[in-house]
DNA sequence: TGTACATCAGTGAACGCGCGTTCACTGATGTAC
DNA sequence: TGTACATCAGTGAACGCGCGTTCACTGATGTAC
């Protein structure tokens, strides 16, 4: 192993993300990180500062995937919701992070791009299917309906019986908010 | 105070709660309980075993709480709906708890029951208002839009002008997935 | 091609802290007689 | 009414552990000349 790893920060975020998979924030520490990159236990602060930097660079990439798989996923609303469990189902990590900003630094100028970003492309695919009227509780549901689906697939809270494939489950579920349409 | 605190346990209990609502259950700690409850540190361990054995505890108050919500909110989905969320902004600690199974004994018995009983009066709600065709379906997406919306009002994820009131927030969006009837 | 030097990524020893758990104990309560 | 005893709730000292943070340092890299 070299003096100088080369991509640390990166190995280091990769490390953080197995490790709230696995066990969830509470359960970071840097040392374990260090530990998991082979490196001294004093260099994950070198890069991040503190735990709540590391965090904060984790919950600003995965509000920018979130920004850009929902962009992907175009006008329609119901795929945009298949859209977002697909992304908290494979980046658990980060979909963990994101959504408790009492860990990270929320305000930071990086992360608040990448979450109006995320924010913005849920807006036009609801516009895009409701009268302005009813624009604001048609996001807000869409918005829930994912999230709700997703937290309670992460948690193990759905019956055993649902199977192992989290976007064939959601598509029926999603249906039945938007329309058979 | 006398040798014997009298009601310990439920004070510890209720502690828990406060750490927990302001900030999570991570930060918990034996310790810190017994402090809040002015008693020695080695006491909540004798009356839980263990910081699981507390929060189990805690996760099967909070299901039969939720089950008896449930259960008052007659055979109304939507009302169950704003019953779920109102259960989850008023007692934000056992709700957190409850969905983070891998903090407690999930298997608990007692546990198992209440969340079981939980269960069964979403399954008449849903059951009232679909065919048996679409009620699984119906009934995941009654969950999940219940339930994001909980997670994301909590997290404050919502925009700050969705005001303060949970409930009145809730009627709206719920109102979109079952139909305006 | 070679040398000097600045830069900075990563080291490793040291510190103090709060934690969970253990365990012999003490004091209060209640019951038997 | 009084005494003896069992029970059990809560004590407090002690332990070892992993953590975050600090700081003087060392080794690799790149650039100027």
């Amino acid at each position: 192993m070299a003096y100088h790893h080369g991509d640390l920060r990166r190995t280091l975020l990769a490390a953080a993300s197995e490790v709230i998979a696995e066990s969830g924030p509470a359960a970071l520490s840097l040392r374990e990180l260090a530990r998991r990159a082979g490196v001294s236990h004093a260099a994950p602060a070198h890069h991040f500062g503190d735990k709540a930097g590391l965090l904060t660079a984790l919950a600003a990439d995965g509000w920018s995937m979130l920004a850009d798989e929902l962009a992907a996923a175009g006008p329609d609303l119901r795929e945009a919701g298949v859209a977002y469990i697909r992304f908290a189902v494979g980046h658990r990590a980060h979909f963990d992070v994101m959504f408790r900003p009492e860990l990270y630094h929320a305000e930071d100028p990086e992360v608040a791009a990448a979450r109006d970003r995320a924010g913005e492309s849920l807006a036009e695919q609801v516009g895009a299917i409701t009268g302005d009227e009813d624009a604001r509780a048609a996001g807000l549901a869409a918005w829930s309906i994912a999230h709700g689906f997703a937290a309670l697939w992460l948690g193990g809270a759905f019956p055993p019986d649902i199977g192992t494939n989290a976007e064939a489950a959601a598509r029926p579920v999603l249906k039945f908010l938007f329309g058979q349409g």
